[in-house]
DNA sequence: CATCTAATATTAGATGTCTATCTTTAATGC
DNA sequence: GCATTAAAGATAGACATCTAATATTAGATG
């Protein structure tokens, strides 16, 4: 059955697959802050706190390149999050540029208490999808990143400068 | 075939679908930014002018909704197209509480150039994917964002305040 | 018609993200 | 070994987004 087209308004084919991964990815977001804000963590300590559960002690560097975010970003996330007392920052033997993070036990401790919150998410948002359904899901996700990733390393060989992507996931 | 096992980094299932989902968000805002730029257009003018272009004349509250923004967001992105001439923002007919949004011919003109470039990203990101694949990728992105919207209206039931989203697409 | 309530817009303040630039430390090359 | 280059981090400034609070106007009600 055709969409009912309504009078004065076209369907935008090309922006709705656009539009629709940029609604999912806010609502896992919001999922998932929804449950983090219980336990006063921030999306963004989140992110670097599933890091860390990995591979404990990275420096800065390292981490925002796990976390596909610059360093700013993660600088300011890991400054906080020594603040809250999740993590310590500090140099390693004689290199005084890197700063390493470490996990407190408090922020060991989060990981049994945030995980559980994740798993929630993904069991919520995968209702009603079969395994194959979530498997052929991932594949073609995996595409369209590959592709668009090629696209911005073909644009930035001709020599755009990348804006920054200033989350919205709106629309 | 089971998927290899690194030395001390588990694999983490639940959190795989969210992360390839704010990717591929995140490829979208950048591939679009990236040539957007080349016209001095934000990403957030674009998504008012996009709704623009269909219908003229809505209210900041009317753009709002459609963009799936809040009003003050809606409000400082209207200002700002405003200041540079893309729209006017004006009463009509004796209320006066509601400002709409016209375009001028400025903001009108923009849409032949704007609109070839969000289908080239389209393109660019189906590259390899079939009509069949295409279909079901968003018929699945169309349940998941189902499912995390009722997630949240049953946390709003339970009385929990849903916090900012933050456009975080890394990770 | 005066007042209360609802709708709409605005402002203020927080956060997360980016780019660009600056500082400090390490590595490399004469 | 000193000077240059590279790496890592820190800082500044921009922007999009949110919530919460405030102001203004419209509509409803006694």
């Amino acid at each position: 059955m055709k969409e009912k087209q309504s009078s004065h308004v076209p369907v935008q084919p090309d922006e709705r697959m656009a539009r629709l991964v940029r609604l999912a990815a806010r609502g896992f977001n919001r999922a998932l802050q929804l449950r983090l804000q219980t336990e006063n963590v921030t999306f963004g300590q989140w992110i670097f706190l599933r890091i860390l559960w990995q591979e404990d002690g990275l420096s800065q560097r390292e981490l925002s390149d796990r976390a596909h975010l610059t360093e700013p970003t993660a600088h300011t996330a890991l400054i906080k999050m020594e603040e809250l007392g999740f993590i310590e920052r500090r140099n390693v033997e004689g290199n005084k540029r890197r700063q390493h993070a470490f996990l407190t036990r408090k922020g060991l401790e989060l990981r049994d208490v945030l995980e559980p919150l994740a798993l929630e998410v993904n069991d919520a948002a995968m209702a009603g999808l079969s395994k194959k359904a979530q498997e052929d899901l991932r594949n073609a996700l995996s595409v369209m990143i590959r592709n668009l990733e090629n696209d911005e390393h073909d644009a930035a060989a001709r020599g755009v400068r990348v804006p920054p992507t200033k989350g919205n996931t709106a629309n």
